[in-house]
DNA sequence: TGACTATATGCGCACTGGCGAATATAGTTG
DNA sequence: CAACTATATTCGCCAGTGCGCATATAGTCA
């Protein structure tokens, strides 16, 4: 609580750190900050990875601190934690600056948009 | 070479966050993106780690392309790689923004600060 | 050359952490 | 209730990695 500028809640700076440690997980928090939200099977089918490996590493970010999650029927949505401090925030923009661009990120994007029957959660 | 922002040197994202994912690695990297260059000795007594050790998490990210050395005589002096791309550049302010007020970081900026004999390099 | 300071590295060990495969749980629908 | 879908978790295994300790290397100076 020293400058007021957070956003308020207080994370870990080590374990924000290693949320951002593993690959998979920054291409999952690449997606996460433009879609804002986005639910595990559609994580799935974007990155291309078996739903036990997206869902424990939905698990560690989220006991870091860095996700929530809300569930609606069958689905688990997860997003960026809302109350993440501005210096956190805008580490994941510059992240996506740096990594957003690269193969393997445009492909998870594409794959995404390219989604067939995405849960629909427009009219919430 | 998408967007031409860069600052030019292409850095492997994952090695960049590989040197970010260990807090010693972050506590040094915290002093040299102040201080903009400091040799090893210097970096041993700030952060009160036996020499080894430091040199080693130094080696880790001179061979991840986040550092470069210098040698002058029996002192080498590391600082933030120069041509490390605008978003790496941003990422590390972000993490001084973040880390800079932990106790942790405020007592090796303070050891640093009231270290005796440090090495002059003022008139290079 | 030898003594000294600063830095780097080799080695062995313990621990962490990511993985695949199988299974458990939660919620829906009939 | 059973059958089904979506998600979470347990387990055993293995690679990576940080550590302390000892030692090697580099450079200076007498």
């Amino acid at each position: 609580m020293r400058t007021g500028e957070y956003s308020c809640r207080m994370i870990d700076s080590n374990d924000f750190f290693d949320s951002l440690s593993d690959e998979t997980r920054r291409r999952l928090l690449a997606l996460l900050v433009s879609e804002d939200e986005l639910c595990v099977c559609e994580l799935c089918h974007a990155l291309d990875l078996l739903q036990p490996k997206v869902s424990r590493h939905l698990a560690v970010m989220r006991e870091d601190g860095v996700l929530t999650v809300r569930r609606e029927g069958l689905w688990v949505y997860y997003r960026i934690h809302p109350l993440l401090p501005a210096w956190a925030y805008r580490i994941l923009d510059q992240m996506v600056q740096g990594c957003g661009g690269l193969e393997l990120f445009l492909v998870d994007r594409k794959r995404l948009d390219e989604m067939p029957n995405r849960p629909a959660r427009c009219c919430a």
